[in-house]
DNA sequence: TACGCTATTGGCCGGTCGGCCAATTAACAG
DNA sequence: CTGTTAATTGGCCGACCGGCCAATAGCGTA
């Protein structure tokens, strides 16, 4: 004996209807409905508090569907994950391509990194969910990324612009771990400043002197040792 | 799928009745052993993901017994953190507390940090669950923490040892974030290098150049500029 | 010894979990 | 128009969740 615990809106809303009201199935909107209800949850609680109750009502759609579409939570999650990374590493595959091999590319670099999870917090929140929440094994994606980077570390290297007795690999960790941990560890940051500056005006600080202090430990120096 | 980062000792081995055979009730050890049986789940698969059934049972201990002593789940969940953060700032305090203030604190600061993540595995896990399923405000062990930094910091810039430009919390940041980003993916790392040496070795080399870079990064040059 | 306190136990509760299944029905190919 | 496919639904399942409670039993004390 159901109960009606109100009213249950149309997934599809009425603006729908008039562009196509004969289309009343529409599995590839649904397919993204339950992926953008279940991102949204997944990198707000993790995936073992999300319920897949909770997607389905997110999504307007029954549990059923999901499992029709996706087989198992487990499977929604990987299917959330490959979607989100294959975002991620388009961008950033991009970002790097782009960048000069010279003189700032690494100041460039950390900035733009840092802009990039400045304005996309999911990438910060999914990613820390991803190495807690299961066996972290590099994927293709980011070993190309890795690839990438290092080789244009190296050109800069042979150039003479970028100190040589680091290890490429390790100038990118640190290039990645000062924009992510900023940013994993915001909202503490914040309680932990007195003042009240804006958030943003706090994240231009920090960023200007984390490339600041990056920049002066990989270039080479003038007067060597 | 998760990581064990330790067994879950019996609670009384068989030395126990040996030693005090009579003593059947001990709430003080039982207190212990479900702090140290839930610190161990909650480390490995986090709070939600941890059952207070699992916990009782790696506790050798009842169900109800859990709630008897600390009321909630979430009441265990704190009372673990408090305990393992107690913990935490006494030795950091200490840390930073004998450090000297003049050349080469950060590099030593840095090293022991990293040392010291390098020892205690949980405290990166923890410290990662921690960020991620409550709401994080800044404690006031934490601000001690940093306080205390912050004064050693600007007695090295006054003395001219480090860049008067950076602000002390900026660096303060950077030394917690470059250690604290090594291990939280180290084992994704470890994926991610074909070549097989060994994880401690490969921390070391890590270290050598982090160091490094960060030192280049802080101190001022003699140049100028 | 007897009493009170409380650590400890086993059993139970309502609720929710992930998952499964049969029935319905829209879309489409012939 | 008819048959097939698959999107969608509601209902149901056993398992387990966190939490509660009455009963038991070991300990300190009077």
């Amino acid at each position: 004996m159901p109960i009606y615990l109100g009213e249950v809106r149309p997934r599809r809303q009425e603006q729908d209807e008039q562009q196509d009201p004969r289309r009343k199935r529409d599995p590839d909107a649904t397919r993204k409905a339950i992926l953008d209800a279940a991102e949204d949850l997944f990198v707000c609680h993790g995936q073992s508090a999300t319920s897949l109750s909770q997607i389905a009502k997110a999504a307007e759609v029954t549990k059923s569907l999901i499992h029709h579409h996706f087989g198992s939570k487990e499977e929604l999650w990987q299917a959330v994950q490959e979607r989100h990374f294959e975002e991620y590493f388009k961008i950033q595959k991009r970002m790097i391509s782009e960048s000069a091999s010279t003189a700032e590319l690494l100041g460039e670099s950390v900035v733009a990194y840092f802009r990039f999870l400045q304005q996309h917090p999911r990438c910060v929140r999914w990613w820390s969910w991803a190495t807690l929440e299961e066996e972290n094994w590099a994927t293709a994606g980011e070993k190309e990324l890795f690839e990438l980077g290092i080789g244009k570390i190296r050109e800069a290297q042979d150039a003479g612009e970028i100190r040589a007795d680091l290890e490429p690999f390790f100038i990118i960790k640190t290039l990645i771990a000062l924009p992510m941990a900023w940013f994993q560890t915001r909202a503490e940051t914040l309680s932990l400043i007195d003042s009240d500056v804006e958030p943003e005006a706090l994240d231009d600080m920090y960023l200007r002197d984390m490339v600041s202090l990056f920049l002066d430990g990989v270039r080479c120096r003038n007067g060597g040792a």
